[in-house]
DNA sequence: GTTGTCGATGTAACCGTTTACATAGCCGTA
DNA sequence: TACGGCTATGTAAACGGTTACATCGACAAC
């Protein structure tokens, strides 16, 4: 490899000392104006590039942000680095990607190798073990954390209130005459689903007749979405079914058409997340749909203002909005009721 | 901040010297098992990572692998990035995320600031300005170019062969009595978008009747589809139309749908990419589909055998399947032919 | 017993920055 | 003129690793 261009090289070219060209590239102190200017365009003529191992070892900062996630599949993931992305490019920061942490002992891992290559760590935990990992994260590393409904001791947190975008969900298609409404769960040590059960379960009560519980088992997967159709149709289909996620309603789409179960017409049928293919299905899904890009930019944010010394505010909560397409009866939801925090009050934080 | 703990703690703590850390941590020379173990015991204990900073001045490498990508829109990307996170993960390597850069300048100042903190790169460069950015790159930096259908001046590449993959399609659209294809083209400046027409009009040629040319502009983009799809509906729609990505295809099947044209029965439709959309719109989108998280994979692989010191191979071409859908009738494909190189030798490469 | 070889370990220079501290020049004031 | 204060700049000591080279025993060969 050919040698790079040092400081020192600059220096010597400018005619002047490293600390002046370090300090005239960090526009700190009192350099000069046309020392500065010199300086600058040796720097440009040379094409250096300061080395950001030696400027990290001396200065303690990397301007580099970790992102931990802990799968990449679909568009939900994509939308979120854009959103990070988007920020950090704003700042001028780095992004270190890291994901696929199956268990808590690999995300403590992947944690404790960012620990000196990042200034600042957003860490998206949605399996309620991994909550485990955040303490041991190193103590001089802020650590944003993004997503599963609890929060860290202390740590900022930017959550999405699943709880009252499933109570939204339910109460919409509890409505109109209707008598019966399933839910499709996800997995049971994922945080948002256990949210969205709760929102469930919590806003039956709140009917009117008073709706009996029907729960079926799913994994947030398609497949499961369409062998819960099957296991619900067989059953005499409910007058609606609520699927804890976009993907497994749209196996349930499926299935119910294998079935000979027309949607809406015979069941009204409603997922959560609102990605993009609930637009393209037939018919058209209701759903809650998340600002997910924003919730990377706002975690970014606020990752920046820590390294800057600030101190941010801690709980972060975005409200789902309730997405009201085809496949489900159109009726009115209370959108100030929430924001008012009528539902709000019960979330678990 | 908190002191970090250094290898001349580790050191101390195990009665030994500084090189001695060194070496039993980086598993190089001869260092006694007895050794070895009780320093490897005493970084446990002390919670010792490495400075990486400190280390990639010192044995100028970083462990890291950057990532270039124009955009971060759709699930593309989202596969792309899971097939380079994958093989970093096994290879223990880390990667450094940028993207949206819009004009080759841009992607320039990235490549640059990208210098020091990477041993690496992955850049995928779909529009044709872009190509002006590589010669640019450091010298010293291995770069692996990803997408866009040319090749870089003795850099190793990886491209999806779009003219082959679009002369399929076109000859499958032209089957069975049909006498009609339109296309709806990509952006101009895009390489991708260009090779795909490349490709249609070479299989035009090669029909029996020599269909005529139709050529609609488009973006990429879903509206472009739909905009397409009526200024072909008013003409008097063709008997087929292939549109040069899914988003464009979709939109166009909304387009059509508005215009009361049947898909497939008055008009048979496909696009490309095969993103996972096109399994759920009416009817289902036939496509070609192109191994994403395959190429990012290989490309990443890539990195890592050249940092190791190896020579790699230059060019590697993927091969899009033709997947036929209900959007279009069924004629099977010679995916032989393909595979001999008879679409092939007309690449331009 | 002396010498040579070899394996295990220690010493210290170096990697390229930042930054505390020293210094040099300039100007205004006494 | 001498001096204090201020600004612009230089000097050199960290920062935390890696690694070339030196050293030190132990052991084998003579």
């Amino acid at each position: 490899m050919l040698r790079e261009v040092t400081i020192r090289d600059v220096a010597r070219a400018a005619d002047v000392s490293v600390a002046t060209v370090s300090r005239a590239l960090n526009g700190i102190e009192n350099v000069a104006s046309p020392t500065r200017e010199h300086v600058l365009k040796i720097v440009h003529e040379l094409d250096y590039v300061p080395h950001s191992g030696a400027r990290s070892l001396s200065s303690k900062r990397t301007d580099t942000i970790g992102v931990l996630l802990p799968d990449l599949h679909g568009e939900f993931f994509s939308e979120l680095i854009r959103g990070i992305d988007l920020a950090a490019r704003a700042r001028g920061l780095h992004l270190l990607l890291s994901s696929s942490h199956g268990d808590p002992a690999e995300a403590a891992a992947a944690l404790r190798a960012m620990r000196s290559r990042v200034d600042s760590i957003i860490m998206m935990s949605l399996n309620a073990g991994n909550d485990a990992v955040v303490p041991a994260a190193p103590a001089g590393l802020p650590l944003v954390l993004l997503g599963g409904n609890r929060r860290g001791p202390g740590r900022p947190s930017f959550v999405i209130d699943n709880y009252a975008g499933a109570f939204a969900i339910t109460e919409h298609l509890a409505g109109e005459g209707k008598r019966s409404v399933a839910f499709v769960a996800g997995p049971a040590d994922n945080i948002e689903a256990s949210e969205r059960l709760r929102g469930y379960r919590a806003a039956l009560k709140c009917t009117a007749g008073s709706f009996p519980e029907w729960i079926v088992q799913g994994d947030f997967g398609e497949e499961s979405g369409r062998k819960a159709a099957r296991t619900i149709g067989a059953a005499g289909p409910p007058d609606a079914i609520f699927c804890a996620n976009d993907m497994m309603a749209i196996g349930c789409l499926e299935g119910l058409r294998e079935a000979g179960i027309a949607v809406p017409d015979d069941v009204a049928l409603a997922g959560f997340d609102d990605i993009p293919i609930t637009r393209y299905v037939n018919p058209p899904l209701t759903t809650a749909a998340v600002p997910i890009a924003e919730m990377g930019r706002q975690a970014l944010e606020c990752c920046a203002d820590i390294i800057a010394g600030g101190k941010p505010e801690l709980h972060h909560i975005f409200q789902p909005e309730l997405v009201i397409r085809a496949s489900s009866a159109a009726r009115s939801w209370d959108a100030t009721a929430n924001l008012r925090g009528e539902y709000h009050d019960q979330i678990t934080l």
